[in-house]
DNA sequence: TGTATTCCTATTATATTAGTAGTATATTAT
DNA sequence: ATAATATACTACTAATATAATAGGAATACA
């Protein structure tokens, strides 16, 4: 179960812009360089946080991206089940026809436990809150 | 983050060999059959498993598998760690030298925090606690 | 000795991720 | 208008990991 460069790299630009909410908004580039990571891979990620609601795209000269909303109302988990996808995906766990005896499968229980379990912490961190505890020392650049 | 088969159909064949502890030694053609899987391919995830210490096999005529303990003292944990490898992999979690940053950063934090609190599930769950939850049903042999 | 089984190693197939590239479209500034 | 700049869109390539197959060696039992 490794976590993509997708989902780092995403997340990772993410609170690049929470960073700056409200300094209007950040290219690309800017990112790019501060991350480590292609322009192009990049405009990638942000096309799928795009149609998650979650930023939003500034065409032309002086253009960039910014937040939909402000960092303390966009969860961890949103950034995450877009770019990453369920957080542990088995096919039985989504898919109750999957597998004939779906309702009585015990292992299933427990995947289904780890998924769930999973998404509270998730859902729990919000952009702002990670920014809070990041503050004094202001990494935020740096790997994720 | 999705799960392997090699985690899913080895934890189905540790729980076959649960099933039938003090059973003697159960050939791998016996459970290929049950779960659908090939013979060679499960010989592998064995192999696996064999190294972790959580199964032992018996070669020649009427040779096969089985647990090296009871399926009370065998937690779900053990077998999802060497099969599938640490339950999030991010390289900064496991190596402290990964990144300048790795004592400040703070999405480091959520990862790890992530990979504490699946791992804390799977620690609670033995095989013993599954085979005791789907003994009223039978359907163990059934996808996981 | 023959048969059945695990054991070991190599190879192939498939899918997914990661990343690159080129062009179109929109916005701003001159 | 035109040039410059940035996102938007689409296609392609490379790298990696998973999944599965295959052949033969070693071992145990009858």
């Amino acid at each position: 179960m490794k976590l993509s460069t997708r989902t780092r790299y995403g997340i990772r630009a993410v609170l690049e812009l929470a960073e700056n909410y409200n300094s209007g908004p950040i290219q690309l580039k800017t990112i790019a360089r501060h991350q480590g990571i292609s322009v192009k891979y990049l405009e990638q990620l942000m096309a799928i946080l795009k149609s998650a609601g979650i930023v939003s795209g500034l065409r032309g000269s002086k253009g960039g991206y910014i937040l939909t909303k402000s960092p303390d109302q966009i969860r961890l988990s949103d950034c995450f089940n877009c770019l990453e996808g369920p957080v542990i995906t088995v096919e039985c766990v989504e898919n109750n026809n999957f597998c004939p005896r779906t309702c009585d499968c015990i292992a299933r229980t427990v995947w289904a436990e780890i998924q769930k379990t999973v998404m509270d912490v998730l859902q729990s961190i919000t952009l702002q809150s990670l920014l809070d505890k990041s503050k004094p020392n202001e990494n935020l650049h740096y790997q994720i």
